[in-house]
DNA sequence: ACAGGTTACTAAATCGTTTTAGTAAAACGT
DNA sequence: ACGTTTTACTAAAACGATTTAGTAACCTGT
């Protein structure tokens, strides 16, 4: 039934050996002088006989397998799913495929995902990085395996990395609230240690100090960075309403976060901008089409994904090509949710 | 640098032969009468030794690779990214990664893809499939491989799948709309030849004979299936603004066809309930959380790829196992965009 | 006419597993 | 005490490609 069509059946059918066939099939037959002739007719007869190569074999002998691995935390998030989507548009262009991985922020999975893309030897990957790999990623980067993070980086690591300005984002994101004359702003946030947040933290506070505006720990809110969306829901509406007069904007430093947080003012009956200003940082559908239209610091997605691949392929296809860091710009998107 | 340990390292380590080994890291050691002492050996070795099986020689020889591919139209899309995901979490339980890919609902890609899928030797498939597949797909069932649609399927193909009642589902959409007294409903779907879509107009069309609503053919706006949603919103624009007056409601057929429909909206300045009524198929953070929340009639996305998932592994490790069609129902969620 | 080069190929090794077909040595039954 | 099983392993083939190291046959210049 599933006639397998091997290299063998092509060079006897060809009456030739295997090694002609393979010389020619990778398009070698110039170089290795093999007759225009046979070149031709073995080509014919692949096609004929309808030959697919076994990429075991091939990956076994090579080691190649034009496949790159990329992890995220979560796919099915807005920012991820789009990151993912240009991600594998890219690579296509370039003729890799991709594999991608969710680590859903969790230490086993974490660790075990990169082993097992290891294991499948991906030609690179692209990682946007847990706390939990980095010694997996010092083992990757010092076996010169072709890598690049994204979103978020450890300074601590000599690798490729493609970012945004999360410092200086987040900075403008406070000047902006500010400048509309919100005095009391509240931070909700993700309790991780990841750099991309820390720097969004960071930028908040010196956007505080640089408008003379008091930082109140109260309010700073970090959500565990767990997954039952439900779970942070009801974290909010308990921080909110403890709170409740003692902050006029809330600023949310991720766009899950921000759905959260919209989720949890419904609830709560608690109108945009009337009674709270809202901005978060990074885009969405529900924040550009939902009413009020929520003000984001958006992050170039496509240009990132962009980005990642091109420098992971110059990586993979030039073994010396140096170290890139890449950190783009963000850009505000006033709407609805901020007086 | 990369010491690459091999199973004859393993071996001359243990002073035994390789055979001994492949079969004790697999497991056979009691059934193939291996003593217990040679066994813990040889574990412990490679565990020292850090001993990482080399797949492709693992495939090459046994045709597994413990890995599904699912195609999906879209990964960036809400309905597929979080169909992916569970996916995902559901395969890893049960020992297997998945593949990614996006058909881009285009032709060429559509069979590319599916091609490259089963050069790399998948276990089984997860597809949405797209019209063009399906002479990829026939091949695919007549070479016995193990293979679950997933959202559609071909009545002409048989097949495992897993669907929900469109039909039933939009029919009731029809019916909740009738019952709050809207009278000219128009429909937004895709110009597709896709068997859900398809259901889901069928559906319309006879809810409207239900409840004795006239079916005016000029209400009915098929958007091109193609990428760019900007293009889709235009379309919207123009078609709402031709119509104006002529409707009191749009039955939106998809989630990404009611988020542009939103938009369009904006732009016309047309406000949702008052001016029309909106009900989608298929759910969103922006339905759900936006304001007004809009009706919607969801999809069970978490049950249909577990059933999925389930299925396939079946199918994987039991070759006999009967084909099984899962037919999933629908659910109304009423918000505030029906009045 | 013959060394040396080029052309057009091929045989065999190799990648790292799994599996088939054994085989000595020990144990067992009578 | 001798044939048969069982135990505990092993050598070699196989999976399907790529690559190394050739080798005849033909050309070319002197």
């Amino acid at each position: 039934m599933a006639k397998k069509v091997s290299i063998k059946d092509i060079a006897s059918a060809a009456g030739v050996s295997a090694t002609t066939v393979s010389i020619v099939l990778n398009g070698r037959a110039r170089e290795m002088k093999i007759s225009e002739a046979m070149a031709k007719k073995v080509e014919k007869l692949a096609e004929k006989l309808n030959y697919r190569p076994n990429l075991f074999a091939k990956g076994l002998r090579t080691g190649k397998t034009h496949t790159i691995g990329l992890i995220v935390d979560d796919i099915s998030n807005y920012f991820f799913g789009h990151l993912a989507k240009v991600v594998e548009e890219e690579a296509d262009k370039k003729g890799y495929t991709v594999m991608f991985c969710s680590s859903e922020n969790n230490e086993g999975k974490s660790r075990n995902i990169l082993n097992m893309l290891v294991d499948k030897h991906m030609d690179g990957y692209i990682i946007a990085p847990t706390t939990f790999m980095l010694p997996e990623l010092e083992k990757l980067i010092a076996e010169k395996r072709p890598t690049v993070l994204i979103d978020r980086y450890f300074p601590s690591l000599n690798s490729n990395f493609v970012t945004v300005d999360n410092f200086t984002g987040s900075l403008e994101a406070i000047n902006h609230l500010a400048s509309k004359a919100v005095k009391k702003i509240a931070l909700v946030t993700n309790d991780t240690d990841q750099l991309q947040m820390q720097q969004r933290i960071d930028g908040y506070v010196s956007g505080l100090k640089k408008n003379k505006l008091p930082l109140d720990p109260s309010l700073v809110k970090k959500i565990p960075f767990g997954r039952p969306e439900a779970k942070q829901v009801k974290d909010l509406v308990q921080f909110f309403s403890r709170m409740k007069g003692k902050f006029d904007a809330v600023f949310f430093t991720s766009n899950n976060l921000g759905v959260a947080g919209l989720e949890a003012f419904n609830l709560l009956g608690l109108t945009v901008p009337d009674q709270v200003s809202v901005l978060c940082f990074d885009d969405n559908d529900l924040f550009r089409l939902g009413k009020p239209g929520i003000t984001v610091m958006s992050q170039p997605i496509k240009q990132m994904a962009k980005k990642a691949v091109e420098v992971l392929v110059k990586q993979i296809e030039q073994a010396d090509s140096p170290l890139s860091h890449v950190v783009l710009h963000t850009q505000l998107i006033e709407r609805a949710s901020v007086q």
